[in-house]
DNA sequence: GGATTAAGTGGACTATAGTCCGTTTGTGTG
DNA sequence: CACACAAACGGACTATAGTCCACTTAATCC
């Protein structure tokens, strides 16, 4: 029960001008092209600053995701059917993987850079279990007797970044997106 | 049509070394333990030849697990049914399954290298042509009318050594076939 | 407003993957 | 056998992620 210890305002000024300087970066030269130092160096902050904030890479592209994350999640939570509550599970489900394709096409190689940094990555960050759990449920509502909880996992594993990267370069981003809502009408 | 130009004495003697130290390092210290600096000191080899032989991390984990996977192909092309021809693409494709857990999950730490060390290593691994194509041909037989390419990629994607691990630390092995096995039967 | 202290800072340092290139060695030829 | 040359070698070098810690600074309390 207590107070959430406060940013200190050095901190937050510092965290601040550190996403504006990746966004710049990655913007101006690609994910891919921009190294921690570079970023510590657009932002004029030491190295050791960004990665007490951030943590890895990864941690800095989660950041930069938040946003858009957020809203995604909000928009689950409370928004309207068929991707927020009050469709059938089946619909639901449907809505979601379009949703969440969307999110990702978006924003491949910075969710890329998320998942990938470093192995196993993507099911350390935060929001992975957020996915998950609304699968979950409801592939639980859809299909009941099905084990529902490591279903879901299996079920997000095509959503990957790496793999939509590698199925998008293939095919093109409309026949990878098709192959993934498949395997929900099966 | 020229003769494949035959490998230098030199050269295949150094594969070995490097072969039969990284096996050996990989057993007692862990696969994840063990730098390629440490491999080519161990092997008695120059960094450089490491790489020129192996060309990344990666390709070195391939060359390992070279053998076993020679013979899970050879098993699928001319094998007994089901895992071989003969069967019903269904029961094929659920052999196909279970004999690519008990691969991937006999050498995880091995195969998570080959297939993690850079983002898409995956896809580039020649092997992994072979596992799609397999697929691809046994689903458009199993399910005509679908896309049966992309979905053979979908379809592969829980496979993925890194899902796995991730599956099976928190559900157990069983579990996490049982999941990956269901995909099927939907 | 000065003292106290926990949080924050920055850059030198380490570890490691992967590259480059001058040197060595195996092999095929006269 | 000697020579020529392509192939292979090895280790110094680069790039980059991430750690460490001596120092600075913002907030708090009297």
């Amino acid at each position: 029960m207590g107070e959430p210890p406060a940013e200190r305002a050095d901190a937050a000024r510092n965290r601040v001008k550190v996403l504006a300087a990746a966004a710049r970066l990655f913007r101006e030269k690609g994910v891919d092209n921009v190294s921690m130092d570079a970023v510590a160096a657009e932002a004029g902050v030491g190295k050791g600053t960004l990665f007490r904030r951030f943590g890895d890479k990864s941690g800095l592209a989660v950041a930069l995701l938040d946003e858009r994350e957020r809203e995604l999640q909000g928009a689950i939570l409370s928004g309207p059917p068929p991707l927020g509550p009050g469709a059938p599970a089946g619909e639901r489900l449907t809505a979601f993987v379009d949703a969440y394709l969307d999110y990702v096409l978006g924003h491949l190689d910075l969710v890329r850079m998320s998942e990938t940094s470093s192995p196993g990555a993507r099911y350390r960050i935060g929001a992975y279990r957020f996915w998950r759990l609304h699968v979950a449920i409801l592939l639980a509502e859809a299909r009941p007797g099905c084990d529902a909880d490591p279903l879901a996992h299996a079920l997000l594993a095509p959503l990957a970044a790496d793999h939509l990267t590698a199925l998008a370069g293939e095919y093109g981003e409309a026949r990878a997106r098709a192959a993934v809502r498949a395997l929900l009408s099966c």
